[in-house]
DNA sequence: CTGAAATTGGACTAGAATGGTCCTATTTAA
DNA sequence: TTAAATAGGACCATTCTAGTCCAATTTCAG
């Protein structure tokens, strides 16, 4: 189903959360009640995250999360890449793979290309876009007809 | 890693060979020798693809399959429709749920976009550009520069 | 100094999904 | 009649996923 985890997803809306226009430093606790996810899943979660250095973390007492960037500047390529890992719909899309079927195989490159795509279009999305209600977004437009829309390379 | 199954990558090479220059009526026995797969596997696929259309089949001795349509006329959506089910990057994103989290989850719609978003830009890549060695694809830069791109809707 | 509130790092498990194989029935050409 | 095919599933081993939990460390406050 050309899917990503439920756990992106979940670390998506944590990203979100800790976007938010008037949040400081939070705790695990605080960002579990925000988001309504349970907490041990949320944890997990923000370890993760602060290890790939999109958030920054404080221990101890009072201690918490708060991301590294303005939302402007995190894409939303960026955090699938932390939470899934590098985009590669095949494994013969990965980077500097090489695939042994590679000589034989006739669909080739192409996987590789779609691949590329999708990332671009990925790094063409902000945190700061991810938020609801959503500035309208317009990439359907922009995929199918783009020359008609204004938005182009600054979504 | 945002990845299709292993299956459908196999799926795909068997439409592309089916899709071959001067490929008629062909057994699984045929695909299986042209796309260096098992055979176990071929079969299996085969028949997913037949019973989805996109391939017809025709029993009894000298049987075997073929291209219901021109490669030209099938695009990679249809092909990720079939082999991996309708695309939906999460649960929230597939068509017509309704996620309970809805009301309170602030990423809301923004994983539908991205989600029209590639599944746009997967219907307007054929069968026929599947091919190795495949015509340059320009999709990186039509949705880097997409004004610039002369290919925008007809790749 | 002590305790409470946090993060850190990792182990662990149940369940689902994936991939791959195989078997039997049916159809059809020679 | 036989051989070569497809049709339709059943089956299982393995891996992946989601979710929970624990022990250690850090830091603030009193």
């Amino acid at each position: 189903m050309l899917r990503i985890s439920r756990l992106t997803d979940y670390g998506t809306m944590i990203l979100v959360h800790l976007a938010g226009p008037s949040v400081g430093l939070c705790s695990a606790s605080d960002v579990a009640a925000g988001t309504h996810l349970a907490l041990p899943t949320v944890q997990k979660l923000l370890k993760k995250l602060a290890k790939a250095g999109l958030i920054s973390s404080v221990r101890g007492a009072d201690g918490g999360y708060r991301l590294t960037r303005a939302p402007a500047e995190i894409t939303a390529a960026e955090i699938l890449n932390v939470l899934e890992g590098p985009v590669a719909i095949t494994d013969c899309s990965a980077e500097m793979r090489q695939c042994e079927l590679e000589p034989i195989c006739q669909v080739g490159s192409a996987w590789q290309k779609i691949n590329r795509a999708i990332r671009s279009a990925m790094e063409d999305i902000r945190l700061s876009d991810l938020r609801r209600p959503p500035r309208e977004f317009v990439l359907q437009d922009l995929w199918q007809s783009p020359v008609a829309n204004p938005y182009n390379r600054s979504l």
